[in-house]
DNA sequence: TGAAGACTATCAAGAGTTTGATAGTCCTCA
DNA sequence: TGAGGACTATCAAACTCTTGATAGTCTTCA
């Protein structure tokens, strides 16, 4: 029997993505930076140097689509690609100055959604979020 | 003081948004129909004769994705888009038999996923999850 | 040393979605 | 009755992401 519409999970995590990226889009939007481009600005103050495929992967993108985003971030002047000197096939991402100043601000704004939503949970009830949401990636994640 | 990414909750959502729909669109590849025209058919099936802007609203989408979904769905044959006869500015759309048949496949294979996912969760949890997740979309919802 | 495997970068093409705008239709209330 | 507001459908353009494929580089191990 199969579950009706309301009995699925799947309905409410996707309801509370969209919500979730529609208002950090919102808190973005003034400065002119996507959510994409703020979630690799984010993954790259906090892992300098760090390349875009291992960009890819923080933020839950492929390859492409960071490779994509970071083309767009270096011709703003928020990015610095740089050659490796061992002429290795690798290209270390470090944030500019003006990037620097931008993901500060930009986290102000955009982290404030995440804030508002951290607070609006005991500690032990963000743990049991996290736990509950683990589970059900395991389950999706069996064989069939 | 920002938070940790990870202490954002919002990564933690957003992997089980990606994971899920990663599988289901796993199960419908063999039948040839697209996460989004499974909703749309699921949508259609569980409410007959239903506007392509309820099955955006039922989707999650907007109106104009829901309608190339269904444009679409009309090609492949699976549903039947009316003309209202009493010339109202609204298109009923309903399931062919061939479309019928086919959720009906397709609920098999997809709804298994979210099914794991249900039963991986003791009926308490899911209604915590529900109940933490609405807390979210409210939080992220208040006024900055 | 040399070959296999894993990782990184990037090009190209296609699919799907969003924003923005236009127009017809229905309902409500003054 | 008639104007306003809400809803529906649809066209068009831009954007982002994905899949698919190619090629260079690093590491490991026989």
């Amino acid at each position: 029997m199969a579950l009706t519409v309301s009995e699925r999970l799947g309905y409410d995590i996707k309801a509370t993505e969209i919500a979730f990226m529609t208002a950090k889009t919102e808190a973005l939007r003034s400065m002119g930076l996507t959510v994409a481009q703020y979630a690799a600005l984010l993954a790259l103050r906090d892992n300098p140097g760090i390349s875009g495929a291992g960009i890819a992967r923080a933020c839950l993108v492929t390859p492409q689509a960071s490779a994509a985003t970071l083309k767009t971030l270096e011709a703003k002047g928020l990015i610095v690609r740089e050659q490796d000197d061992w002429n290795r096939n690798s290209r270390p991402n470090r944030l500019s100055d003006e990037g620097q100043r931008l993901i500060d601000l930009a986290d102000s704004a955009a982290g404030a959604v995440e804030q508002r939503m951290y607070d609006a949970l005991a500690p032990a009830d963000r743990d049991t979020l996290r736990r509950l949401l683990g589970r059900c990636r395991a389950a999706i994640a069996e064989n069939p």
